[in-house]
DNA sequence: AACGAACGGGACTAAATTGGTTCTATATCA
DNA sequence: TGATATAGAACCAATTTAGTCCCGTTCGTT
C-alpha cells in the first residue's frame, strides 16, 4: 500500500547521491550513470526538482545540478511533493469539495487526519537523514518504536 | 502524493458505513447506494474485504456482508493492505531484493523505517474512529499534533 | 422442488496514469 | 564559434486501475 511511483523514488536516491558531496555540481549524464537510469530519465527528474526549488541548475557547458539547501533543510515530504503532486491520500482531501457522495464526507476530516501524521513524519525525515548509511532514529521524531498492533 | 486507490477509498467508506450499525447484514446493492457507487463495483470491493477476512459474508437470499470483527479491532491499515495489495512506499521495500541499483540500496533501510512509521499511526486508526462524526484524537496515539516544519 | 436473491470468482474492456524518449530552444564555457 | 548542458514541451508505449459482465454456488421463500 502507498506505494510511490518509481520516478519519486529515484528522485530520492538522485537526492540522497547527492546530499554526500553537496558542494559539487552534478550533470544530469553523471546521476543517471551513479543512480543506473537512463540519461534523459534521470534528466526528466532533476528537471522537477529544479522547478521545485529543490535544486539548483546551472546551465551551458559544465554545468548541472546543485542542491538548493543544506541536505537537512530538505524534508523528504518536500521530495515527494515535488515528484509525486499535491499531497493527499485521497482525492477529496487533495482537491476539496468535489466529492460525490457528500452524505459520508465526514470521513474527510479523518483522512485529513492521517495524512497529516504522515505528512509530520516524513516532514521530519531530512535528505540528510537518508544519507547517513547507519539513521539516526534521534533525528527523526515521529519515528519512535511502538511495537502494538504490527500485523504480519 | 501517497494517494491511495479510488477503490481503496470506497473501501474505508464501506467500513465506516458498516459500523454504524456493525449487527446489520448489508448487500452489495444496499451499500452500492449508499456510498454512491454502481452495484458491480460495490460488489467488487465487498468481495475483496471478505477474502481479507475484515468482512464476513452471508450467501443466499437475504444475504450479504457483516463486519468479521469488532470495528474498533479493525484498522485502517488493514483496510488498506486488503485492497491496495502488499504494503511497502517503493518496489525495492515491497519485494525485497531485486533491486538494479544495489550501491544505493542504503536507502531502503530508511525507507523501511518511514513505512513503518507510516503503518503504525493507520494501525493505531481503526474503523471504529472513523465513524464517527468527531474524531478523537485521544483514541490514535500516534495522532499527536506536531507543528514543526508543516509547509503549505 | 423450483425460483429468485445474493455472494464467489474470474475474465474482460476501457480509461487513466506512469515511465521513458525525443526534439527544439537557450545558456555558458573554452 | 562550437561543444556541452539545462529548459520545456510534446509524445509514445506500457502498465495499472476502474468498472462491468458472466457463470457457478448458496440458500431463503413459495
Amino acid at each position: 500500500m502507498l506505494r510511490l511511483s518509481k520516478l519519486t523514488d529515484y528522485g530520492t536516491v538522485i537526492m540522497t547521491h547527492m546530499a554526500r558531496e553537496p558542494e559539487r555540481v552534478c550533470s544530469a549524464a553523471e546521476l543517471a550513470v551513479a543512480i543506473g537510469v537512463a540519461t534523459p530519465t534521470a534528466s526528466k527528474i532533476l528537471k522537477t526538482l529544479a522547478r521545485a526549488s529543490l535544486l539548483q541548475s546551472v546551465r551551458g557547458a559544465r554545468g548541472g545540478y546543485l542542491l538548493a539547501r543544506p541536505p537537512a533543510e530538505i524534508s523528504i515530504a518536500e521530495v515527494i511533493d515535488a515528484l509525486e503532486g499535491p499531497f493527499g491520500m485521497t482525492e477529496c482531501s487533495a482537491v476539496a469539495g468535489l466529492c460525490a457522495q457528500e452524505g459520508s464526507c465526514l470521513l474527510r476530516a479523518n483522512w485529513q487526519r492521517v495524512n497529516q501524521v504522515i505528512r509530520l513524519a516524513l516532514n521530519d525525515l531530512t535528505v540528510a537523514d537518508m544519507a547517513q548509511p547507519v539513521f539516526q532514529p534521534a533525528n527523526v521524531g515521529a519515528l519512535r518504536a511502538r511495537p502494538e498492533r504490527m500485523p504480519g
